[in-house]
DNA sequence: CCTACCGATCGGTAGG
DNA sequence: CCTACCGATCGGTAGG
């Protein structure tokens, strides 16, 4: 018999999704010593102890949250791909568009997948790790097409590729929502920098 | 009366950097979790308690690591300025130059730089923010020269300032010395990109 | 700079 | 999903 008190669990999947958007509410405005499960569970409105009846460690939560910010991406890279609508140009703004977006819709998740990656457990870092360097592949990939197709000019796509995440995946940082540019505004005009340059071309 | 085992302290400013490279070192390589105050002691060879002795706290001495990455990036950028040999394209390739050049130097502070600012007491986190506010105006001061002197077109230099400030900040992540590049390499090629863009120009 | 020590917190578990 | 609890660790202090 349960504690009459106890509330009924929730379906799993729509409290893990609950768990997972407090713990990225916390992350993005407070420092890391405070999203403790204690914090967090508080924050969804149950008991620390509950947490562990959907998630079976902190690295677990901690690593599916990172896993949902990089999944969708490359997901929505692939689909595109297989469009096959846009030219490496496209796809290019495309991939930027989606990245700085994140910052947009999952602040905490992307501090988190930044900031604690290393502190994941060998296992499930091993996993995410190995998804970050598909997606670096693949904004190679559209380099070197770009290249091959004659638009773009480029010494070192590795390279470029690491200015590009640099550049976007840096957002978080700064990027607050409600300021005087969108997410997709900045990913345009991070694309543009990196189409033209600045230097002034007499 | 000391205890006859106990050294006798080290000149304060000699332990002080030891320390605070030690911390560097175990943030450098291993997880935040590790570089726990007793590590960091028995990194240098001392007690923790003996750590007491150099700072007053662990926050004290996290935010002594930063001061010591931003200080110098601001004063080596002032005496170029006053030096007055350089134009605006040779002062943001030398800050560049100067920004990734960190992680070779102090890629542990530079981490620590990054990920755990937040976690600073309100005091010194506000100074190391200004200090970084500062770096920052000074960059924008650059890009609006360019503009001025006509050797840049730039539609917007806070923006543009956050994406060199991205790209540079985050060569951390991935660099590791004895690689194929050297850190004044990779910032020269992260200026070529900001400068003439990756569209072939036709 | 050391020995000895502490309060607080944190992730996690037992058992229902 | 809760109550009750624990071992480990961590930053920090007292006192020399």
């Amino acid at each position: 018999m349960a504690d009459e008190r106890a509330q009924a669990p929730l379906p799993a999947n729509s409290r893990r999704a609950q768990i997972m958007k407090a713990a990225g509410d916390l992350f993005e405005r407070r420092a890391y010593q405070e999203a403790s499960m204690e914090a967090i569970a508080q924050h969804v409105g149950i008991r620390k102890a509950s947490l562990y009846y959907y998630f079976s460690s902190k690295d677990e939560l901690l690593g599916q949250m990172q896993q949902e910010m990089i999944e969708p991406v490359i997901n929505a890279h692939q689909s595109r791909l297989s469009e096959g609508a846009l030219d490496s140009r496209g796809l290019l703004l495309a991939m930027m568009t989606d990245l700085v977006s994140l910052t947009e819709t999952h602040p905490g998740h992307m501090r988190i997948y930044v900031e604690r990656h290393r502190e994941l457990p060998e296992l499930i870092r091993g996993k995410i790790a190995e998804q970050t360097d598909r997606y670096r592949g693949m904004l190679v990939d559209v380099l070197d097409r770009g290249v091959a197709e004659g638009v773009f000019t480029v010494a070192d796509p590795n390279l470029t590729a690491m200015a590009i995440l640099g550049m976007c995946g840096s957002t978080y940082q700064w990027y607050r929502p409600g300021g005087k540019c969108t997410a997709p505004e900045i990913a345009q005009y991070f694309y543009h920098i990196l189409m033209t340059g600045i230097e002034t071309s007499s």
